[in-house]
DNA sequence: AGCCATTATATGTCGCGCAATAAATTATCG
DNA sequence: CGATAATTTATTGCGCGACATATAATGGCT
């Protein structure tokens, strides 16, 4: 009389991580619908935030996104007024997003939304610092066996 | 002189949680591209392996979807042949899923696609067993919040 | 000049959530 | 009991995101 049938998805790892990841964009929908960005916008301004005046290809690496996802993505928050882009001088190929003042004010917001975002989860910092750890690791190691 | 600047991300748990699952995406469409299954539509058989016959919404229950998501999803895979629905002649509210032999047979390649996926992660078991645990902690928590 | 790699863009498919709608069932009240 | 209201369930339409593929433009190299 051990347990209740759980579900098919008992043992499977990246079940769990997707049903996660669906619930990190519920947590972040009502916090960031305020500000008019989506998730997906959202971490490209924090990459920004960091590292001003990036070209595309740059963005999608540190996201691990294609050029194709973005293109998109940052016409969006460029006719929200955030960004600009703008051609390379140096090297017409690329082009170089870089922030407004309008984009570098939203940074103000995001201590407060990465609070929010912790308080909602329910867990200690302990553990979630340790559990990032091995999702990290495990990211890792993903993309290393993907090179062979 | 510790480290090399990361990425603005370092912080961020959902961050990793999300490139993990873009990054098990990638694992499984090669795998799954031969039977003509994306992962969402893998996930929904494999609910209906383990339980036939259920309605929509017993199936976003356990996968956390939306039945407006599943909808056009299972229209797609009763096209393709795999399973057929029908309305519950008890409830015509309900429309029942159900696989089709065809469907059911599909379960064969399961047990080689699941064997793909952690030879393409590139940990060990037991990491990956306790990391599941605690992503599967933190997403009952998570759930647990939700219903605050 | 010609070839090849790199970078971004355009297009089409699927997945996801939300809002609005429709249909069926259940609850409530006269 | 019967009419009406409220709830449940699925569907539809829309916007955004992610990917593959194809195309265009530029730059580097010989």
């Amino acid at each position: 009389m051990n347990q209740i049938k759980e579900s098919p998805f008992d043992d499977m790892l990246c079940f769990d991580v997707y049903a996660v990841n669906l619930a990190f964009g519920r947590i972040y929908k009502p916090l960031l619908d305020p500000l008019g960005l989506t998730y997906s916008q959202y971490l490209v301004l924090m990459s920004l935030w960091t590292q001003d005046d990036q070209t595309v290809g740059q963005i999608g690496g540190s996201l691990g996104l294609d050029s194709s996802t973005l293109t998109p993505l940052i016409k969006r928050i460029e006719a929200a007024g955030l960004v600009v882009r703008n051609r390379d001088p140096l090297d017409e190929r690329r082009v170089i997003v870089s922030l407004t003042d309008q984009g570098r004010a939203l940074q103000a917001h995001s201590s407060h939304i990465r609070s929010c975002v912790v308080s909602g989860l329910g867990m200690s910092l302990e553990e979630l610092q340790q559990l990032q750890a091995m999702i990290r690791k495990l990211r890792k190691s993903i993309v290393a066996q993907d090179r062979d």
